[in-house]
Formats: C-alpha cells, sequence, structure tokens
DNA sequence: TTGCGACTATCTATCAGTTGATAGGCAATC
DNA sequence: GATTGCCTATCAACTGATAGATAGTCGCAA
C-alpha cells in the first residue's frame, strides 16, 4: 500500500529535523515537500508538540524493528550490526540520529517529545545490556551506556568535519571496551 | 574592569544557545536580556552567522584555557579534572556544552560556525591525545576520540531525562576504558 | 581654549518574509 | 448526513536585517 499523507509528513519532518533541527523545521516547509498546505498539516498533526511526539516515537519503533532482526548468536557480529545501524543514521551532509538532534535540543523542547527521546535511548540501553549480559560481558550496564553516549556523541563530533573517519574510529573504539572495561 | 557590551552580548547568547539551540535563539531576545534593542546587536555582529563564530570562538578559548590549568601529574586525577569541565557544563534543564549542540546542529548551519565547532572537538581531542600518550596509554588516538564523544553523547542521552546519573555513569566508564582498551 | 571632524554606541522606524495556529468552506467518501 | 481531508484566507507575533537620526567622546589643529 503507497504511504498515507500522514506518513509522507512525517518522512518529511525527519527529514529536516534530522538535518537542521527541530526548531528549524516549519509546518510550511513541510507541506511544500508533500504538496499540500499547511493548514493541512495541522489537520495531521494539530499542534508542533504533536509533530514531535509522532516523529520520535515511529523513529524508535522502526529502530526497534531493526534491531530486532540482528543476528546476536556471535557478540562481535551483533555489536558490528548495532553500530551499523547508526552508520546508516549519519550521512554526513544530510543526517544524524533524530534523538541526538532532539537530545542536544531537549531543554527548549515540550516535555512530551522529551519523554519519547528519553524512551528511545532507554530502549538502546537494555537491548545492549541484555545483549551484553547474555553474552557474560563485564561491567554490562556501564558498557551500554557508554556504547551509546560513543555512538550519539561520535555523530555531533564527526558531523562539523563532515568526517566520517572520526565516527568510524570512535564506533571501533566503543566496540573494542566492551571486551575491555 | 566591567564586561563590554559585547561580552555581555554573547554571555546572553552562550546562555539561550545552550538552552535551546542556534535556530531558537534570536538578536531580539538578547536584545532584551542586556537591556539594548535588537538593531544595537546587529552593530556588534553585524550577522547571525558572526555572532555563532564569536559565540563558539570565545567558548573554545575559556576552555582551552581551563585545560591549561589541570594538573597532569596523575592521570586519574587529570582524567577526573577533564570530566568535571564537562560536568560543569552539564547544568541539567539549563543547559549543556555549546558544542554538542552545535555539533547536532551542524548540517543546518553556517560553515565559519561549524569550522569553529571542528575546532573545539580537534582541541580537545589533541589535549587528551598528548597527555594519554605522556602516560603511556595504550591506543591513545582511540581512546581520546572516544572519550571526547562519550562525554558530548553523554550530555545528550542525559538531557532529556533530566538525570545526571546517566551522564555520570558514562563519564565513569568513559575513564575506565581508558586504562583497557 | 576652542572648535571641528571622526568615531562609537545607541536609538527609532521600518522592511519583507516567516512562524504556528485558527476559522470556515467545499468536495468526496462512507 | 456525518466524517474525512483538503482548501482559502487570515491572524498576531516574530525573524534577520537595514537606513538614518542622535548623543557622547576623543584627538587634533587653529
Amino acid at each position: 500500500m503507497p504511504p498515507t499523507m500522514k506518513e509522507k509528513i512525517l518522512d518529511a519532518a525527519e527529514k529536516r529535523v534530522r538535518g537542521a533541527g527541530f526548531s528549524a523545521m516549519s509546518f510550511r516547509d513541510l507541506a511544500g515537500d508533500v504538496g499540500i498546505k499547511s493548514a493541512s498539516v495541522h489537520y495531521h498533526f494539530p499542534t508542533k508538540p504533536d509533530l514531535g511526539e509522532a516523529l520520535v516515537d515511529r523513529y524508535t519503533s522502526q529502530f526497534k524493528e531493526q534491531l530486532d532482526q540482528i543476528d546476536t548468536s556471535d557478540l562481535q557480529t551483533a555489536l558490528n550490526s548495532y553500530v551499523a545501524l547508526y552508520s546508516q543514521a549519519l550521512v554526513l551532509d544530510e543526517s544524524i540520529c533524530l534523538c541526538a538532534i532532539m537530545g542536544a535540543e531537549a531543554i527548549g523542547l515540550p516535555k512530551n517529545v522529551n519523554q519519547k527521546t528519553k524512551t528511545f535511548f532507554k530502549m538502546n540501553r537494555t537491548w545492549l545490556l541484555e545483549l551484553l549480559q547474555r553474552k557474560g560481558v563485564q561491567n554490562p550496564d556501564d558498557t551500554s551506556c557508554l556504547i551509546v553516549a560513543a555512538l550519539e556523541g561520535g555523530m555531533i563530533v564527526a558531523s562539523p568535519s563532515n568526517d566520517r573517519a572520526i565516527f568510524d574510529q570512535i564506533a571501533k573504539a566503543a566496540i573494542q571496551s566492551v571486551t575491555k572495561i
């Protein structure tokens, strides 16, 4: 089935937020992107906080689906697949992780959006924690925290330089730390 | 000597950007903060990119000054002092590191601002690298990258939850990884 | 000493463009 | 005939930026 207008709006919003941030995205931008008027965007998402909440919610669900498809039989392979998801999210000069920017802007964002962003990070940490515990890794709690922070931070450090190598190096270092903390 | 108007504007701008982001900050906000009119802010900083550049530049200089005051005779003490600088920058519900948000917004920001943000991260990595090399730590290059990313990312992960414990845990894990990568 | 020009730092007033949001109409569908 | 999904039209507020006026300060020459 073809995407609904609601989905098309969310697609456009995700692209814009991941590119320039939540506060830099407007209803008129989105309307232009999907070929309707801004008043019609308000029909689907009454307010900007509503839109933001739906956006992070959908992003989290989609990310979770991808996590669930990762083959976790081998630890190193699983971690590499996990990093690959973040690596995919980082398209230099185009986009970073949605929740990296939502987290960075958090102080100025509505509470409902922050709640959803919090859930995204929590979900990531939980997934990693379970994996590391199952594999008998030492300090799984600290390590899962570190990996999520390093990957999100890696995008932010790499983005102004537009240098993918920095992100890759950080990701590599984060994975190496697993077996050694 | 009392702060100049230029400095007062930068102070106000830093507070606002670290709270809500660069694109969410306006010349009128700043004018109100320091008690002049927005046209007068333009006198000191002709355009918004000019202001952004000066802002990151000053932030980097001030951070560098603090780095240079750290006692580096003992590795653990030095790392703890380094983390303390970031910890200071993270005032939950109020502000995160200026360059965390500038890095997150990078794609939509003017080039001159990104250049300065890049310099901030580079300066951090260089300082850490020299410290780790001097102390004979293994893989100093990877490790310095990881620490910067983890701390910046730690703020972003902690901010939506408004939970300082998450940042502290990440910082601890990052420091622990030094002796073990 | 006086006076003049340049400079600094602010002001008022204004601009065109954008913002999130609402009211109300209109056609298609169920 | 109610609901859905869009539309036009409009709103007050805000945005970055500019033009031009004004008052104060400083250095220097008559």
